[in-house]
DNA sequence: ATGTTGACCTGTAAGC
DNA sequence: TGCTTACAGGTCAACA
């Protein structure tokens, strides 16, 4: 599920509990996750969690010896549950807290990740990422530089995280919709003015979802508490062939890349 | 260099 | 009911 708001919930929703305690342990279930899980992350044991950051959608468990770096995948959810709670299908890294709670990473499809980064180390993951969609970094010439010369889809341009990182499938077809931006147009053939609309509906799409995403926190260590599902009314992605909420024209959905792209042929330019 | 495709893995829904 | 196929929120590696 996760795109960028749904990372950066689970951020929120897991900090409370795992902010400033001692790691009691690290369990690993499933070695066998995107890449293996490295052995250095059972070096967290005995260490407090400084903090815990996102870079993209990476989350960070930082400690003085080194980073934790998670990585949800596609089908990656984070639970915190206390320590003894029967494991679930599919739960594969657990790290418990000397306070008695467990993180669980649970992963059906293995698209995840665990990740080290030693102190004072970039994960070469991390290391050429764009800049992130929410700060100053994400300049309002960004796109419009970025893009000169390129052929590619603009959608696909957006999605790169070499260019700006947490613009997902979902948002990159809702962020075009907010444009009015066709998502197949060549990204170096788009004004900057009209990359400066798109900068805003990014900005405003990811702002929005993580807004909605809030609401579940509450429930965050819950069992049965989803760590943000997001109920914003999207009003492209998954609308095929439904009525364009602008201009009731149907929408169209085509594959764009292998992945499914849905947009208004009329309202979108 | 840039753009496109395949690969990783499991679950679910639709079609026959 | 059972089998087969397509598709799902990500993204890296390998191609042309």
């Amino acid at each position: 599920m996760p795109e960028l708001p749904e990372v950066e919930v689970s951020r929120l929703g897991i900090t409370p509990y795992l902010e400033h305690q001692i790691v009691r342990k690290v369990n690993v279930f499933q070695r066998q996750l995107r890449w293996p899980v490295p052995l250095e992350v059972a070096r967290i044991e005995g260490q407090e969690i400084l903090s815990i950051e996102r870079r993209a959608k990476y989350l960070l468990l930082v400690t003085e010896v080194g980073t934790a770096i998670l990585h949800l995948g596609m089908s990656g959810k984070l639970r915190v549950l206390p320590i003894g709670t029967p494991l679930a299908k599919h739960d594969h890294v657990e790290i418990q807290t000397l306070a008695g709670q467990s993180l669980r990473l649970n992963d059906a499809r293995r698209f995840g990740a665990v990740l080290w980064q030693a102190p004072g180390e970039t994960h070469p993951m991390l290391a050429k990422l764009g800049p992130e969609p929410l700060t100053d970094a994400f300049a309002n010439d960004h796109l419009y530089r970025m893009s000169r010369g390129k052929s590619a889809p603009v959608k696909t341009f957006i999605m790169d995280n070499h260019v700006v990182v947490g613009v997902g499938n979902i948002y990159a077809n809702e962020s075009l919709f907010m444009s009015g931006i066709d998502p197949r147009k060549p990204a170096g053939k788009i004004s900057k003015a009209r990359y400066a609309k798109l900068q805003q509906a990014i900005r405003t799409v990811l702002a929005r979802a993580i807004e909605q995403g809030g609401t579940t926190l509450r429930d965050f260590s819950r069992a049965d508490g989803q760590p943000g599902y997001f109920r914003i009314e999207l009003q492209a992605y998954g609308q095929g062939g439904k009525p364009c909420p602008l201009c009731e024209k149907p929408l169209k959905e085509i594959r764009l890349g292998q992945r499914s792209t849905v947009f208004c042929n009329q309202c979108q330019r």
